[in-house]
DNA sequence: AAACGCAATTGACCCAGATCAATCCTGGCG
DNA sequence: CGCCAGGATTGATCTGGGTCAATTGCGTTT
């Protein structure tokens, strides 16, 4: 199922100066393994809400987000949906046991990915333990915001976790753009009701309250926080 | 805080002939290596209810499960409870990236750990990249089993979340007791709920209703499952 | 065997959030 | 510029599961 608005550059690129070269898995090689490096992967264009992967694939590809953002999910068999999580550049997205992708990636917006074919790709790894090393720094952080998104899931209150949400997604753009009060959120409203286990009605209203309560203000793509302790607050972190 | 009905055992045992030797982190090991793993862990046994860590505590050791059950949980500030996973022989404890650990543990029932001091273990990991791949895969698949959760403590019903606990759990002991209908649960109507993110309530009345349609019978201790079929079917798997 | 303690069950009622159903934007296009 | 389509908002109503409150069942102590 390749999109074929997919493009990819023949080779265009240098990892030394990518975008997430101190962030992302690379992070772990020097100046020659990642010469070596750079032969495995290529730079993949996807568009907006085009699918990188389905769950239940055969994984033929790991993935590092280089650019945009793309939301992860499980469907149930009658069309329900939860996202898992939000990815974004610097996130390591294919790996798993059972050689089938465990849930489904689609691109919010353009996402630039570093595409590598799985076989290749586990070679380099074989003998290259720091580069393990990091694989496994970035699964125990994923599995650690599982378990904080179980929580938020399980137990919150819907003004929680908009709240929640909000600024978890703040803090995660901090990194990446630097602090602000102003949110940008890419994805739908649905998206995020299917996030924080909510319908698309709830997320809407919520947010409406809290902007009638002057905590936040609906800005044209995101959100601005007007109050973030009252946010906080609400978030019962 | 160190409860003092914990016991250690000098050395009494040997790793070679451990209950989960073939399916814990140390089945990456050979033998000569196993020799010399042994030093670093020290069995340690708690009984029912003792907590092994709590979340936020500095993470000093890590934790192989031998025996037992434990409960993973995390706690918001006004005490709701959200129980992250089932701890069971073979799991691997303690990993994170914070030095901090980011659930709280207790036993259910008596448990036996394999404990490792955080540093010697770190060091023995260092130059054994099979080990910290079995630790990768371990944490990949707590990751992919926390995702299957969110689905459920997200987009769920009551009942499906109950029945596709009841399957999910049988499926896990499947590995360690074999193959039984009848579905041991340890832990309490309160675990279950906040496993699941209902109230104890909820649980309680779910089992009842299978119960009156003839579909499980509740058991000292336990469940049977009349028709794991009609199981299945209300999970929506 | 009576009495206690605690988990589990059951019942009655309530409410947060879902569902159903209109609008209301807003941006793209003829 | 006016029309259209798809996302977002808002309103009215419903309900699954929560809350509150007994009651029951059992294992333990005396």
């Amino acid at each position: 199922m390749k999109p074929s608005v997919v493009t990819t550059e023949p080779n265009g690129h240098v990892c030394s100066d990518c975008a997430v070269r101190g962030s992302a898995v690379c992070s772990s090689l020097d100046a020659a393994e990642l010469r070596e490096f750079e032969h495995l992967g290529r730079r993949v264009h996807f568009s907006s809400g085009e699918t990188v992967f389905s769950e239940e694939d055969i994984t033929t590809s790991f993935y590092n987000v280089l650019e945009g953002v793309m939301r992860l999910y499980k469907l149930l068999p009658d069309g329900r949906r939860q996202i898992v999580g939000f990815a974004l550049p610097g996130d390591f997205l294919g790996m798993n046991l059972s050689g089938r992708h465990n849930f489904s990636a689609d691109a919010i917006g353009m996402v630039t990915v570093c595409q590598f074919a799985k076989a290749p790709f586990g070679r380099f790894i074989e003998d290259r333990p720091q580069l393990l090393r990091r694989i496994n720094e970035l699964a125990i952080r994923e599995l650690s915001q599982a378990r904080d998104h179980m929580v938020l899931l399980g137990r919150r209150s819907a003004d929680e976790k908009v709240a929640s949400f909000l600024l978890g997604w703040r803090e995660r753009l901090l990194a990446l753009k630097g602090p602000s009060d102003t949110v940008p959120l890419p994805m739908s409203r649905q998206d995020i009701a299917d996030y924080l286990g909510l319908t698309i009605e709830t997320v809407s209203r919520t947010f409406t309250k809290l902007e009638r309560h002057g905590t936040i203000e609906i800005i044209h793509g995101g959100i601005s926080l007007l109050d973030p302790a009252r946010v906080e607050a609400l978030a019962a972190a």
